[in-house]
RNA sequence: GGUUCCGUGGCCGAGUGGCUAGGCAGAGGUCUGCAAAACCUUUUACAGCAGUUCGAAUCUGCUCGGAACCUCCA
């Protein structure tokens, strides 16, 4: 089997996965802004790095995910009052900011479940960790890399240029020309433009405060990361993801923070998905185009011609690759939705193939092409995660299992262990490693009790050719969203929509 | 303006030098009491121009169009 490649962000090139600790991966994923409510561009990169971690895991390798909640900064919601001095409620009708923050907290764990994403195996809270960046912002001022400035404290990114290769991993230079570009309008307290935040002080009306040696404040967006990835997985880990758009300058100021506290890059390789995107532009605030999970989900989005389930937002992600930008529309969705409803039925009717016995295949030429066609699901896999390509592969394997069910060609055309592989990859891929699932409910012994009475009272009426009473009993099953199938040997299946 | 990236058939989307991507939709057929599903067959491609090469969607240059980042951003 080949080796795990990906597309290394901070050299642009695709290298061999080689973990710092063999057998043990370190990642750490940027996670939420827990402020609001996730829309559909939020759910790319918690999708994308669930693969990669289930991979990861497929690949035997112990994981230790770290995904934060970024729940410090700036905080507001709209339409509540922030602060009633008069009322007598004052306490309980103030914003209080931690709810607010438990509120979306709540909410994205629900929309991450619903997505069937694994959940990380520490998710650090940014205002867990205010000590640890207080701690990691001194190292810096003691380096001398950064400064003080009316309570606040920002990293010296000028300096830091002249030792450091600032702008790697994004790509741009930092030259004469941001130089003279600067504009010092006299409130600005950084002494250079491209420099960052790592503490602010609080204005009064400021609800998040903490104390630190430079006043009550706090943290700035950057040190959160690098704090709680160093605390967690140490001063240099396996891998570090997240969304193109946090490159630069999110990425970039980390590198900064920690190469100097910890005299590393904190991260071997950098992976970064690409954007959601509507009618080619990015899906986000500025753009006022995003549509959120609960609105996916329910369909209730102007944009939205019906609702579209977690699993077929997940098959829809998983099918185009991590690095490309995926434009939403209606179409491509229910494209999505269609496909996979096609590829899990395969699955599910697979699962159900007895042994057949068959030491050597009987069409030997289809064993062959089935076997290369599952051999190649790793390979693809390994190719930084091609999730694309792996389904169009699936995909092609969809006739073959049909055919064996509906009896067009003999169980026998493959071999007993091919179909054991066969098998055993679908379940894999479909399950482990692309994290798909089942998402109609038939559990209800009931139910399926009335449904197999009516099917029987069907197949009579078909027996003495009363064919308004089987279509009746079809066509109004059908309104209420069980679909009937006449198969081929004369049973009767049914699936639920 | 700077940096980077993209432009594939009706729609979505793989593919980076020669070999059918795949999904959805369309057409024809098989099966079926009819239908659905399934299976078989099948139409429409690589933004434009020039170049490199035996050969380019794939490499180079130019043109046109679009995007991301440079400010919070998944």
């Amino acid at each position: 089997m080949s080796e795990l490649k990906v597309l290394n962000s901070y050299t642009r090139q695709k290298e061999v996965f080689t973990p710092i600790t063999a057998g043990l991966v370190g990642m750490y994923v940027c996670g939420p802004t827990v402020s609001g409510e996730s829309h559909l561009g939020h759910a790319r990169p918690f999708i994308t790095f669930d693969v990669v971690y289930r991979y990861l895991l497929h690949l035997g390798y112990k994981v230790r995910y770290v995904r934060n909640i970024t729940d410090a900064g700036h905080f507001e919601e709209e339409g509540r009052a922030a602060e009633d001095k008069i009322s007598s409620k004052a306490v309980l009708e103030k914003l209080e900011p931690m709810e607010l923050v438990q509120k979306y907290t709540n909410l994205f764990h629900w929309a991450m479940h619903q997505f069937n994403n694994l959940d990380p195996s520490i998710e650090p809270t940014a205002t867990g960790h205010i000590v640890e960046q207080i701690e990691m912002i001194k190292k810096i001022m003691e380096a001398g890399y950064a400064y003080e400035a009316n309570g606040s404290v920002y990293f010296d990114v000028k300096k830091y240029a002249e030792h450091y290769p600032y702008g790697k991993l994004s790509g741009r230079v930092l030259d004469e020309q941001l130089e003279t570009s600067r504009e010092l309008d006299g409130q600005d307290e950084k002494r250079n433009k491209q420099d960052f935040a790592l503490w602010k002080a609080a204005p009064p009306e400021h609800i998040m405060r903490w104390a630190s040696p430079w006043g009550e404040g706090f943290p700035g967006w950057h040190i959160e990361c690098s704090a709680m990835s160093t605390k967690y997985l140490g001063t240099e880990f396996d891998i570090h993801g997240g969304g193109m758009d946090l490159q630069f300058p999110h990425h970039e100021s980390e590198i900064a923070q920690s190469t100097i506290c910890n005299k590393h890059v904190p991260a071997r390789y950098w992976l970064h998905n690409n954007m959601i995107t509507v009618n080619g532009k990015k899906m986000g605030k500025s753009y006022n185009n995003q549509i959120k999970l609960t609105e996916m989900f329910a369909g209730t989005h102007p944009l939205l011609e019906q609702a579209y389930s977690p699993m077929t937002i997940r098959f829809f992600i998983l099918q185009t690759h991590y690095r490309s930008t995926l434009d939403f529309s209606n179409e491509a969705l229910q494209a999505a939705e269609k496909g996979l409803k096609r590829l899990w039925e395969a699955y599910e009717h697979l699962q159900k193939f007895p042994d057949n016995g068959q030491a050597t295949a009987s069409d030997k030429e289809l064993d062959a092409r089935v076997n290369s066609l599952i051999r190649e699901l790793d390979e693809f896999m390994n190719d930084d995660f091609n999730t694309a390509k792996v389904l169009a592969n699936m995909f092609e394997l969809v006739p073959v299992i049909n055919s064996i069910k509906d009896k067009h060609i003999p169980a026998g055309s493959l071999s007993s262990g091919t179909m054991t592989l066969l098998k055993k990859y679908f379940r894999d891929y479909l399950e482990n490693i692309l994290g798909l699932k089942n998402e109609t409910l038939h559990e209800d012994g009931k139910l399926n009790g009335v449904l197999d009475l009516l099917i029987d009272i069907r197949k009579e009426a078909r027996t003495r050719k009363d064919y308004a009473t089987s279509d009746k009993i079809r066509n109004q099953l059908q309104q209420l969203g069980i679909l009937l199938k006449d198969e081929k040997d004369g049973s009767v299946g049914y699936s639920f929509q």
